[in-house]
DNA sequence: AACAAAATGCATCATTCTTTGCAATCAATC
DNA sequence: GATTGATTGCAAAGAATGATGCATTTTGTT
């Protein structure tokens, strides 16, 4: 009975697995690194023969299903002797199975989001309650691959870059107008000068205007890029205003015309696009901007959350019922 | 070499679980539930006497350190015999071991986040770099205990409370406001008659006026609640509106005083809230609505995407450059 | 096409693991 | 405090795993 039940995570991941060999052959992809197994197999790329190649490729590809497989299941998925396993490992420069396997399963941990594990289910009569649960787990991936891919100390440029910047605007219409207030709502809260104005191009072009080398314009857009947005990146390059973009792609306009930039996704498994990933990227430039300079963020910090806790903007049972 | 290097991830986690296990003591917790492991652990509870249950806990709890020790290692860990290990697995109902491993892993990929995994660094002396890094990984555990914790068929009743309601006015204050915008915007964009009042606590009782019992109140405030916010909840519970909040615990008083409320963490890493989690929670929401009355919704995406994207609001390379 | 080098499969052994019988220990009840 | 039933540890048996030498096949080169 265990058995039946348990068995039920593994539903048929051939078809996707298939799908997506063609495309990626077996070389090495840039993804890989990050994990001590990834690292290791883009290193030792050239000891490895294409065969070899191909089956590490796949092992760590469905690293969620053969993270937990032993030698000789692992032969057999891949229909192969298990001692060709334990060679292919070796040639890695694994002196022991286990090794390889502790590697494996570190892979596996840091690759992981229950996404994957749905995306089997591709069925075209989803229930609206799988789309609520599939529209979850695709904002964790799309998280975890923010988490995955993101640079620290990208981030931690862009703090500085706020840190000097004497005022600060950013820009994000229609759906990112909701990213660029919250950022530009946080770093009030740590202190700048920042604001997101809103309206049409005419208001943010007039409030460009007055920006110089020692500002930050931060324009938020995805895809093809809202014009306004776009054209205010371009405004502030013709006016060396330093710009600092959150986009979706390093293809995008706005990778494109700012100095530098920041990616999130915002796939989606339906129809309205995910903020979430840009939503928690703007939370780590936030963090980043906090710490970079304690003396001066702390402070307003502090300042703030004793004025807003002690003030009279939270709701207290007194006041009514 | 394989060796030193692949044990980086077990670092110290004695400290962090002996402070747990005195609360918890070793009885049933509800968030087991929702893995075949949990369910049966709860189950069971009458066949497993004390020390076997104390010994089940700890294994479930630890499930990052423990999904793949064999039972030898798993008595190791606990000072018992591999037998021990055995007979309390059979008391649960599992024939063999490996039905046991199964359910285990199982069990540590739904409750797995990788902030679990540093958590164990708990040092003082953080980089910024840590500190983003934390702050990312702290999102990713928001999200996916919301994603564990959230009832698809709540979200779908929202959803059909919106859909029958006349107009929805959403209420969020400050960086609440954010989540305020974003989810009237989707709902706009989902043909919903749908605003995000902002302004002074004047501004927003007078809009509340004119709301009736067809309409529905969304107010989003977390923790102590703020004034203006859960005064209009209360000004919608005596109008009899209709309300539904979003918030972060069951005891705010949103939670108290809306008809029904949505639960999504923000908690934080360093100063700033996070609300990388409620985004994800209103991104949920719009994807029941689109999908539970699909006529209706789908054709006002339909329609706004086409002038949307055939429009002039793109950016086209044409403009410039 | 022939050869050399490398890789694979097969068979095997040593190691490790799971499981169970048995004896010792512990806990609860009268 | 003795007795009984449940639980644990120990030890051993049986099953599975990891690793390696040897024969065979494959690959790449001349």
């Amino acid at each position: 009975m265990a058995k039946s039940e348990s068995s039920r995570l593994v539903i048929d991941n051939v078809s996707r697995r298939a799908e997506s060999e063609d495309k990626n052959s077996s070389a090495t992809r840039e993804d890989d690194a990050g994990t001590a197994l990834g690292n290791r197999f883009i290193e030792q790329q050239s000891n490895l023969n294409p065969s070899r190649s191909k089956l590490l490729r796949r092992i760590l590809d469905e690293a969620d299903e053969t993270y937990y497989l032993s030698s000789r299941d692992m032969g057999r998925r891949y229909d192969v002797n298990s001692a060709t396993i334990i060679r292919t490992i070796q040639a890695l420069g694994y002196e022991k199975f286990a090794d390889f396997a502790h590697d494996l399963r570190e892979h596996f941990v840091t690759k992981i989001t229950p996404y994957s594990a749905m995306r089997a289910a591709e069925q075209t009569d989803l229930t609206v309650a799988d789309r609520v649960r599939q529209s979850l787990e695709k904002d964790l991936e799309n998280l975890n691959e923010l988490r995955t891919s993101i640079d620290p100390e990208k981030v931690i440029e862009i703090a500085g870059r706020i840190n000097l910047a004497q005022r600060i605007v950013v820009i994000g219409v229609d759906f990112a107008a909701t990213l660029a207030w919250a950022l530009s709502y946080g770093l009030v809260r740590l202190g700048f000068d920042a604001d997101a104005p809103i309206g049409s191009g005419g208001v943010i072009q007039n409030r460009l205007k007055i920006l110089t080398s020692k500002d930050l314009l931060i324009p938020i857009s995805f895809g093809r890029g809202l014009k306004e947005t776009i054209e205010a990146a371009k405004t502030a390059r013709r006016q060396n205003v330093p710009s600092f973009g959150i986009t979706n792609g390093d293809a995008t306009p706005i990778a494109r015309y700012c100095d530098s930039h920041l990616i999130a996704s915002i796939a989606r498994t339906s129809f309205i696009d995910s903020y979430v990933a840009p939503m928690a990227a703007i939370n780590a430039i936030l963090v980043a901007c906090a710490h970079s300079q304690s003396e001066r963020s702390l402070e307003h910090l502090r300042q703030f959350e004793e004025e807003y806790s002690s003030g009279e903007r939270w709701y207290s049972e007194a006041s009514g019922e």
